[in-house]
DNA sequence: CCTTTTGTGGATCGTGCGATACAGAATTTG
DNA sequence: CAAATTCTGTATCGCACGATCCACAAAAGG
């Protein structure tokens, strides 16, 4: 019935997060957007109706890909305080490859209070991580691996709390060797 | 020899930083300031400089007043676990304050990488925070009123890790009866 | 093949940005 | 009191911002 839309609207929002990642929100202009996109202004408004727009749906793609990503990791085999020390730890890496941090703690500390929708958004991703990580400490408390005296939800947030604390720490001090000693001492309250 | 300032320079960056604070770097604009600060144009680039010049006083500002605070805190009578939970809690409360969050984690997730001023700012009262943190915790080891196994300096680096999470955790989740718990987990590595 | 519909990129819109220029007011020195 | 110096607020600078417009291109239906 009409003209089909020639740029990959997925590749795009990929690209897109990537900039709004590295830079923020504020510093990442429309024009540095088009540039980095390959898509004219017009098609990006089209697709995405504002700037605000395009960095939801790049918010949205963060948490499927973080969301998929660290529940794959989570579901490695292994014992459970290996298997949440490689998750803490690749998320590091992720944070410390370019000093972008995560997408999440850095849309909490420049957007908020005010996007009422991003604080929506990153509170359920990390609510969905909680649940995640107190599934695989419920399963390991079965298997005896870790003392079962804990709320594994509670537990859970704790060491989701520690990671947004570890994603930050990390963009001033990248170095692995400083913040290992610091995961350990956080899966210390698993024993 | 001259005419002399009219406005106080205190109090001046003493509320760019309350509006740094709340709004970030770039979502605050020079005319924001010069009416908050009540102060011209003129003066204001004569006094500071800059836009960038007003912002690392503002830092600078909070870094002094943090640091007095926090410490002032941490010599508080009382056992080390009291006074290390009071002052996360009060940082966490300050914080939920007006959704703020922390100065700093807010200037480490918008400005870096890129400013390197202010990583370097950041990053010194990151390092004094924990070497005042650690000196309680070996008071406290001397005393006996907390487990001696551990190396008081990367216990004090885990548990300031663990408050700059609870700092962006706050941002969406500011219950404190929700973080309650997760400060008494992070306390149980005294133990 | 012609009409209709949608996508295209570039030109353009009005606005607000950070920074500067400047005339006048205030203060000190001689 | 006059000269010199600094601070004052405001007007203005050039520019980049987010958003919109629009002439043209491309695909589908009759």
């Amino acid at each position: 019935m009409a003209r089909l839309r020639e740029f990959d609207t997925e590749l795009a929002v990929a690209r897109a997060m990537e900039l709004f990642w590295l830079r923020g929100y504020e510093a990442t202009s429309v024009r540095d957007l088009t540039e980095a996109l390959g898509v004219g202004q017009g098609s990006l408004y089209a697709a995405f109706g504002s700037k605000d727009g395009l960095y939801r749906a790049a918010l949205t793609r963060y948490r499927e890909t973080l969301a998929a990503d660290a529940l794959a990791s989570l579901e490695e085999s292994g014992d459970a305080r290996t298997v949440i020390r490689a998750m803490l730890l690749e998320r590091v890496a992720i944070a410390t490859d370019g000093a972008r941090g995560c997408l999440l703690v850095n849309a909490i500390a420049e957007r908020l209070p005010g996007d009422t929708a991003t604080a929506r958004a990153v509170r359920e991703t990390l609510d969905a991580s909680r649940d995640a990580l107190a599934e695989v400490l419920r399963a390991a408390g079965r298997r005896g691996e870790i003392r079962t005296g804990r709320d594994p939800v509670t537990l859970a947030a704790f060491l989701v709390t520690f990671l947004n604390g570890l994603l930050v720490v990390s963009k001033v001090t990248p170095e692995v060797r400083e913040l290992e000693p610091l995961v350990e001492i956080a899966l210390s309250t698993l024993d």
